[in-house]
DNA sequence: TTTGCTCATGAAATCGATTTCGCTTAGAGT
DNA sequence: ACTCTAAGCGAAATCGATTTCATGAGCAAA
């Protein structure tokens, strides 16, 4: 690849000129005009890596989430990457696996490839940022809280859950059990205290951990608590699945069982984008992941651009989308 | 951050003699240990952008791929990302949307960053990659050919399109619909051939253009391609589909029309990770997209550490998991 | 003892951009 | 006509690592 040192030959002048030219500074019309048809000639691109290096930062931010896998994260990269790009920033995807040790990698490589930002859903609270805070780097919490007093985009995962629950009281369920994930995962629990709000207060005479599991955010996660709950002695009427792969795991068993919902009645907090059922006969609070994506990129772009007020936090809430069908329907 | 001349100074030796550690080039035992401690308390992570810059090479690849949302693609890119990062690699993910000009943006951050490879699902067959290997760097096309003479993995398309269709005849179906790709796309093309040789064959007769649809790659498309499909004078009672998502977005349609598999027949190219429908209602031919990736990435890496052998074309095999309820069970 | 080699090491060049500093020149103000 | 200011521009420093080159020490072979 051409340097700026040739362009700056062919056009006839030094290179610190041809710098300014591509970065808006005043130049005389004439050597604009050489410095740009010099560049043309040799097809010159700027080397980001000098840039980099020089400015000490660069336009790529970090979205570091626990599972590329599941589309809740896909669709909020989208909305990242929407916002970045149109801001001139590359987004550069980085899948933890919900490891505290593939978390902290891709921390260190953030700090020394000097990029400019990050957007995290951490992989659990116990996510260290000193170092990144150290480097000066902005973070933006998204889907879940880190400890750090930094800014976030989080759901309303206490009324989301509620919200479930309720629904499924409202339909005439009376035994609603819970799949939700790993306890240390804010996001997780707090979807699971909604529900047990909502179950306390409607049938306070039952036990409400005999029908709450936790588990992996995972398929196979749901699956298993699916296979557990039906295989009780008195098995539930109705599940609230604390997200959408948990939900696609239990409807998966369900199936398999000939209880397809509406016959046990199935809530699940988060979208099922690929799902096959009809759409009317499962209760889904359609999560804004897309939309979350979009402030943290913005939220982040501005603290990119030194912005110093004091931390932020957005709460979003999720949109009731009822099942039509309804057992006694 | 500390530089390496601090740690230099810190330990009492010279940059060269610290960067020498940090590399595994012989150094003497005390040294050695001097630089480590001084390293550890200065907390030294080495500057990568500046290796970048001098070393003309970084550790890090691009994966450009069509869909991030697809989760076929994001399958392939945990294969590319499991063996990348035991290589000391890591990934960027770069979503094209399936438009030439980002996927040209994308291939031109490559070069600037001097990122060691791409693999590459090209967004059509006018993806031009004459920059990218004027400047020497490794292409690896995965799910699709380019036009250029370089490695590749792609799947036997032809071959799974056959083996979809022919299992739908074999369980009785006679009027066997197409939705495919946009006809642009070699992929979408070649499952579609192998799905009207094997009609042409059974059903000489048949006009098999009618019951073919080229779409979008997405649940959109294969909605409306099925509405369309239904709403034909003699509607199929069978369809093939080109993807994954045309899939979903089929299946859809039909359990809203009260026609859920097997009722009408479905055979899908691709798999349904996300479906909640019984797993024997629906034919499935599962395309290997893990395998593909870390496949890519190994003969990416391969490229990178200098072997130059002719260019390579890797093929895989889908595998055909049968419905097992038939229409007439 | 001398020659020749290897090994460890530091000084300095290098990667390719940006940016500071200082000089020149042109135009405004008096 | 004479400062004063600002704009345009080039030379050189800079970012932080790697790598070449030169030097000297240590050791083996002759």
């Amino acid at each position: 690849m051409a340097t700026i040192y040739e362009v700056a030959k062919l056009a006839g002048v030094s290179p610190a000129t041809v710098s300014r030219v591509f970065n808006g500074v005043a130049v005389s019309d004439e050597k604009v005009s050489a410095v740009r048809e010099a560049a043309r000639e040799l097809r010159f691109t700027p080397n980001r890596t000098a840039r980099t290096l020089r400015k000490q930062e660069s336009e790529v931010i970090a979205l570091v989430i626990p599972d590329i896998e599941n589309p809740y994260f896909t669709e909020l990269a989208r909305g990242v990457e929407d916002v970045a790009q149109s801001a001139g920033y590359s987004v550069v995807l980085c899948n933890t696996d919900a490891q505290l040790e593939k978390e902290a990698t891709y921390l260190q490589i953030a700090i020394s490839e000097h990029m400019a930002g990050v957007i995290l859903a951490a992989a659990s609270d116990q996510t260290n940022l000193d170092d990144i805070q150290a480097a000066g780097r902005p973070v933006v919490a998204v889907d879940r809280g880190t400890g750090y007093d930094i800014d976030g985009v989080i759901m309303a995962n206490r009324t989301a859950g509620q919200a479930a629950t309720e629904h499924l009281v409202q339909a005439g369920y009376r035994r609603i059990a819970c799949i939700t994930g790993p306890q240390h995962i804010e996001t997780a629990d707090e979807r699971a205290q909604g529900w047990r709000a909502v179950v306390a207060r409607h049938f306070p005479d039952a036990d409400p951990d005999e029908l709450l599991r936790y588990s992996t955010f995972r398929v196979d996660g749901g699956r298993e608590a699916m296979e557990e709950l039906l295989s009780l002695p008195e098995p539930p009427d109705a599940i609230v699945a604390g997200n959408n792969l948990l939900g696609v795991g239990a409807i998966q068993v369900l199936t398999e069982h000939g209880l397809t919902p509406p016959k046990l009645g199935v809530a699940v907090v988060g979208s099922l984008p690929f799902t096959t059922l009809s759409p009317s006969a499962v209760t889904v609070v359609k999560l804004p992941a897309r939309h979350m994506g979009v402030t943290a990129a913005k939220m982040l772009l501005e603290r990119i651009s030194g912005d110093d007020q004091q931390a932020r936090t957005v709460v979003l809430r999720g949109e009731l989308l009822p099942a039509r069908d309804r057992p006694d329907a």
